[in-house]
DNA sequence: TAAGTGATCTCT
DNA sequence: GAGATCACTTAA
């Protein structure tokens, strides 16, 4: 198997749409208890929410008791509940004090934030935690090569509230895979 | 196409 | 404390 190293917060402070960018390809990793089993999928689909300007960003009216983690230093988790039964995955990105995070939305095989979360165990327990091997939830790179005119970039999706401005920044990520020809 | 679902935020 | 909102999914 091909070697792959652990990404470390040096990863994730960069600019989110940086982040969300590279994020595609890599190793989304899970061991969700000490006896049990890690496994990994391949980060297909991801979307940038970047700083406190972006209308679409949590963090645009101010920090709050949620979005807080969203503030502080890069590499952590930001996981929440959306329309009471959905967790959201969220890699904080950039320096401390500046709101950024980048959503991902799917891997190959689970599509759909919410997929994805219900796949991989993840919920109010991996808010704030470090995106660590040891926190039970990292990310691993072992240098697969995406190449750009595989990976379409587009509006985001469900933030229409967020005005057209806002939804149609090139935010979105998605790895149109090989395997879908 | 619409209902389900509950935390969170913004007003009283 | 009440009401609106919401980075979605599923079943029709």
């Amino acid at each position: 198997m091909r070697k792959s190293k652990v990404l470390d917060s040096s990863f994730f402070n960069r600019s989110t749409g940086e982040v969300a960018r590279e994020l595609i390809g890599k190793w989304l990793c899970r061991r969700a208890s000490e006896s049990s089993e890690s496994f990994r999928m391949r980060i297909c689909e991801t979307e940038a929410y970047d700083g406190p300007e972006d209308k679409a960003c949590h963090a645009h009216r101010g920090k709050t008791a949620r979005n807080e983690v969203m503030f502080g230093p890069a590499g952590h988790w930001y996981v929440y509940l959306c329309y009471g039964m959905h967790w959201m995955l969220n890699a904080v990105t950039g320096p401390v004090g500046y709101p950024g995070a980048v959503l991902i939305r799917g891997c190959c095989g689970v599509v759909g934030p919410g997929r994805l979360t219900k796949a991989f165990s993840v919920n109010r327990d991996c808010d704030r935690s470090e995106i660590t091997e040891w926190s039970g939830l990292w990310v691993e790179d072992d240098n697969f090569v995406v190449n750009c005119d595989e990976i379409v970039i587009g509006p985001r999706i469900g933030i229409g509230y967020a005005g057209p401005e806002w939804e149609n920044k090139p935010f979105r990520f998605v790895w149109k895979p090989p395997f879908e020809a």
